[in-house]
DNA sequence: GCATTTCTGGCAGTTAATGCCAAGTAGGCG
DNA sequence: CGCCTACTTGGCATTAACTGCCAGAAATGC
């Protein structure tokens, strides 16, 4: 721990945190000002931009670190391992590693309620995409080659991205009784199945 | 013509338009002001924001139309055509209806080179998305039933999505050199055909 | 022409976000 | 323990995207 310093950072972190997620749930997104989170989490406007640079990584701000695991994940599976199980296996991992279920729907539900939240989860999660293709790439048996690989690889991120966002969106219309993982299967079975 | 009103709207409407592709273009877009685009283009910052709501909707604003027009041609594919090709259908009529290929370049580069654009965009598209779920839904052979057809039919059109955003985009890289359908059908076989 | 409708422009205000500087606080060292 | 340095915090000013309001101009209908 290099110091105090960073405990009582921690501490009014999570006090910002805990007050704005209250107040997004309480009073929507749009309507609860950066000043009023700032207030009631007793730190000053300034500092709460310093934590946090943006309202939008209030609600989906520790996406960075999960992309991180995920693309270690990913590049972790055996070689031998298809593009498409190596990226179910970094999806998994990322589902234990999350929030608490309780608060992971609040969030999920806030994110797909809220166009502008909607946007920057997105933005984040394009990064991510754009970080796994070259991890996808090489996994890729370069045989077939007829679609040059950077657009296979490109292409299945996309997919796996999709039916990801799919699944969540109906697991949290469904209120989690539905399992996450359940769901991504079944949309990407849709996807590849050939009826 | 309901008036000289509407007249005159649309020729001010393309001139910030104009005016707006130009200056993103030589100094991007987040160094670009709405006071700099409004002055360049001679009417009142004021008038800009009734014309567009928003700085992004200078970009990605005629998206609605094209949404209403890709609903459309999805319906209309006779009945035995198979979900995957009535979208593919309505993608190629989107192609033929889009801008000259001139600026439609231009646009996809400045919304792929600009995050938060892109975001947007993507947003954007996910509208278009709800919307085509039910048209999918009545599509599909309601025969095998076990992931449920929502579920399958929001799966679809997702990757379908995700396989045109990664089309232009590398269409839009390739300086449009490169066929877009084809590519999208690059896409679409990549994650389909199993190897 | 004149009243009415509709649009435009300017102005003030709100909110998110950034830079700057002064003041405070922790950590290391004699 | 006291002091100096490094880092952090908070307040202030500023910018940029937007919104509401109102007065005035322009177009329309009679």
């Amino acid at each position: 721990m290099t110091t105090l310093w960073e405990r009582s950072r921690q501490v009014a972190v999570q006090a910002i945190l805990d007050t704005a997620v209250r107040l997004f749930a309480e009073q929507g997104y749009e309507q609860t000002t950066i000043a009023q989170i700032a207030r009631e989490a007793e730190v000053s406007q300034r500092s709460l931009f310093r934590y946090f640079g943006t309202k939008e990584d209030l609600v989906c701000g520790d996406q960075e670190a999960l992309g991180e695991l995920l693309k270690r994940t990913v590049e972790q599976q055996p070689a031998e391992m298809s593009a498409w199980d190596a990226l179910r296996a970094g999806f998994e991992v990322i589902l234990t590693a999350n929030h608490p279920p309780e608060r992971a729907l609040e969030l999920s539900r806030l994110i797909f309620d809220t166009p502008s939240l909607h946007a920057r989860y997105i933005e984040k999660r394009l990064r991510w995409q754009a970080e796994l293709v070259p991890v996808i790439r090489a996994r890729l048996g370069n045989g077939s080659g007829r679609p040059a690989p950077d657009t296979q690889a490109k292409a299945i991120v996309a997919t796996v991205f999709a039916c990801i966002d799919t699944a969540t969106e109906l697991w949290a219309t469904h209120d989690g009784r539905i399992d996450l993982a359940d769901l991504y299967d079944q949309c990407l079975a849709a996807v590849r199945d050939h009826s």
